[in-house]
DNA sequence: GTGGTCTAGACCACG
DNA sequence: GTGGTCTAGACCACA
């Protein structure tokens, strides 16, 4: 897996250490990222998107901790040889869950129609694809 | 305006304050808070919510300063007069786009395919209406 | 005097109050207000610039209690007539030097030069004599 | 950036946090205050005159929401990048203009002649360079 | 009654 | 190390 992969946004909101431990998560549930995989190392990923490698590193920490990483001697970061495989859909679409129903309350405070968000939200999933 | 139509969730990432300057700015781009509207008082709004004062203060504070309020001097904090009116859809829909990008970003990651996820939506927008 | 002599700016950072008075302070200073001149009503003042007549009061209390101005029962509150006269030049000079020092700390800080401060400083001056 | 080139007067009328919001963004305005320019820490500041952190932190949360300043996650506070460059002599001027307005406005209520005020104002911009 | 300011101090999040 | 958030409480300013 190339660091480059990764999308990292600086000037977010949300922290770059968790937004690097979100993408892989959702890349590993998805199968995108198989049992085994290499990852990129500390430094190639701070290295390319210019941060601390301390928040890169502390990323894999965490993931290493909830057992989705595991550390080769020698050759770095894994996807665990032992993780639970390819996540079934209705699982996957529990991780976006919480984004839904924030999005539906945002949308009713701002009075908006149905129609218009469901349209938008179907242009950029078919563009992405 | 009556404070319990803010929803306060102090376990959420999102703090306190931002939470409050979000749901008043959209409830004010939809027009269901509408110039001259006085706002709920400071102590009010803490009371209901059982958090700190300040934190409300806080909150109204960031959105005097960005035009939406305007301090009545002795009444309390009011939309703003000159506050520009009802916000146009499209408007509306710009407050919610970086949200749909960042939603199909993750659903592309979680390899989800449109349908599931847009069904979904809908159902929730709909429940809420 | 007229109630409509008083510039009141509701939306000013300095408390309605004392914009009150400072501007009958100076007005007395520069014997613009004589002793013995009567100051247009509470009500009037209140009524004609759509403030709470109790700021008024307060102002013209302040006033009163610094020996400026008394109540003359029945006809309202006028200029103390035991009050010294018009001050000289060089004390009614005291009364902005703050604001001059202020204005020429902010002055550095922006590091803008003399000269441009006080032409226009001379054409407003000139303006409105 | 040195904490000690704030100068803060409890005393004074003007909120604390709002005398330093003014001097830096006059400081940012002139260049005194450089893109990149990193500012002292919260606790330097609130350090050396002796205020409290959070005062400070008002200060630049306000600045940062305006734009003028950055966070460097994890390095502090500096003078946005992104920020337009020095302002040219004319938008320095209108910073304080409203200040020469009102200057003005006092020196007529006092019927103060233009020189003096002329002479007083040009000794201070020059003791000052 | 309203909001504003400031403090002291705790705790968290980030790098 | 940095700033952010929140609390509890005091006191002030204004209308």
């Amino acid at each position: 897996m190339d660091a480059s992969l990764l999308l990292i946004q600086p000037a977010a909101p949300e922290p770059i250490y968790r937004q690097i431990v979100g993408q892989l998560r959702r890349m590993i549930a998805s199968g995108q990222l198989a049992p085994g995989d290499l990852l990129p190392s500390v430094r190639d990923v701070a290295g390319q998107h210019a941060i601390n490698p301390m928040t890169v590193s502390r990323a894999y920490s965490l993931l290493e901790s909830e057992g989705a990483l595991e550390r080769l001697r020698g050759k770095g970061m894994a996807v665990a040889a032992t993780h639970r495989r390819i996540q079934p859909e209705d699982k996957r679409m529990q991780l976006i869950d919480l984004h839904l129903r924030e999005l539906a309350r945002q949308a009713r405070e701002l009075e908006l129609p149905s129609e218009p968000i469901l349209r938008r939200l179907g242009e950029l999933l078919e563009d992405q694809e």
